[in-house]
Order: C-alpha cells, then structure tokens, then sequence
DNA sequence: CGGTTGCTCAACCATTAGGTTGATTAAAGC
DNA sequence: GCTTTAATCAACCTAATGGTTGAGCAACCG
C-alpha cells in the first residue's frame, strides 16, 4: 500500500530511544540538524547518522535550504508502521479468541493467509 | 499501566523479520520451540535466542510443559506499542496541522496539553 | 536403567550499530 | 577573497546482534 514500508529498518529506526527522541521533535516542525542535536550531547555528526537511519527507514525527509539541511516528518512510514500493528493484532483475535482478553480488541471481519520468510 | 514497557527492546525485537514471523506464528496459538524453528531452516538454538529476545521485550511468554517450553504471545506489549505509535501520530497532528494530510488521518477532536517524553 | 526428545547454556565468529575524531564541502557574511 | 556556519564524508573503535557448533540437562519412552 505504502509501497514499499520496510518494517525491519521503520521498527529498527524506533528501537533506538535517541531516534525515537528526534522523531517526536520532528512531530513538532521541521528542525535542522544542529537543532535536533542540541538536547543530545551528542556530536552532530552522531545526528546526522541517526538522520539517515530515519530517513532511509522512510520516517522523514530532508530538506536543502542554504547550508542548512532542515529534516522533516514523513507520515506514511508511520501510518504504515501504526497499520501493520493493528492489523496484526486483527489477525490475533481471528482464529485465537483467548486473545482478546489480552488485546481487548474487536471480531475478526475474513480469514486469511500467510506464509514464511528467508531471513539473512 | 503495563507499568514498564520497554520500548527500545519491543521495537527492536520487532525489526527483525524473522521474529516478525515468529510472532505472526504466534498470533494463531502457542508454540513450541520446534515447531516455531521448523518454517526458517535456522538451528533450534537462534529460535530460542529469538524467543528470549521477544520474551525480553514483554512480547511472548513462555510456559512450561514436560520438556516442551511453548511460547505464546503477551498482548499488553503489543497493545502498548501500538498505542504509542497512535499516540504519537495524535501528538503530530496536535499543533502541526500540516501533517494531516501526510498521515491521512481524521481532524483533530480537541486541542489538548500533552507532553514530551524524556529517554534514554 | 539407557536412550531419545526438546530445549538451553557456553563459546565463538562475522557483521552491524552507535559513537568518536578529523578532514572536507558548501553556502553566507563581512 | 577569506572566515564562519552547517553539515557531511571517512576512518576508526567498541559493543551488541544474529548466527553457528558442541556440550549438558530434564523429562519422557521402552
């Protein structure tokens, strides 16, 4: 749908707390890297770092605006990230009904299926 | 609440796809170690390191079975990622109107006061 | 009892991740 | 034109990941 929301680098982007940090900023306006480093005590370039891991797992985007590189939320990757939780959390109420105790979540609306995966 | 959900370990057990599809396994019912290994032509011993990594993270329990360990999923951890994520994007839109329409999402209810979040 | 089944523990290995310092590019500001 | 500002590139270090093999433990099977 997203096309191509790669959940291994948007769910590895959030594992990190400095990342998920920067993100929340960015949730409130656009910000430039020096901007985002400030409450870090990090070196920029550390944030720079955890810039490209966010933008290559399609959660913001960069801006050029003279010398400044400003970043910038990227919904999609979170709306997709956000869709792929509940729906899995769908598919534990189907078929599983012990689950909804647990999940406290709605009836199952069809079936479906799925299969594996190669890994590494 | 689910008093201590970590979220470093729960999105970090979640960028992997090979406990994606561990815990998608889960999601239809309890399994043991074996059975979990079987579709990924791993040895048992990653399976069950996997299955440690989940459990840390709060989303699978283990039980105890004759010599059988099955693992089953642990909702609340789910439950608690998901709600972050809705919570934050419900943060996006609060205050940074321009998002709507990246996250495609219903207007705004109420203005509200909520904030940041501290980490590391 | 001895063997098999189901799994974990321990040691090890290769790759990646998060961070650093140092050098470099690129656009402004005198 | 040189210097300052903003950020990236590059090399490097350390620690954590994801995987392996091999040994060990606990419970059941005959």
């Amino acid at each position: 749908m997203t096309a191509t929301l790669d959940l291994d680098a948007a769910f590895g982007a959030l594992a990190d707390p400095t990342r998920r940090a920067m993100v929340q900023r960015l949730a409130r306006g656009p910000a430039t890297v020096g901007e985002l480093a400030e409450p870090f005590d990090l070196t920029l370039q550390a944030v720079s770092k955890h810039l490209t891991v966010l933008t290559r797992a399609g959660l913001v985007e960069r801006d050029r605006e003279a010398q400044r590189r400003p970043a910038r939320l990227c919904g999609p990757a979170l709306a997709g990230l956000t869709e792929w939780l509940l729906d899995f959390r769908t598919h534990v109420t189907e078929g599983y009904e012990r689950l909804d105790e647990l999940l406290a979540h709605d009836p199952p609306p069809s079936p479906s299926a799925q299969r594996s995966r190669r890994s590494r």
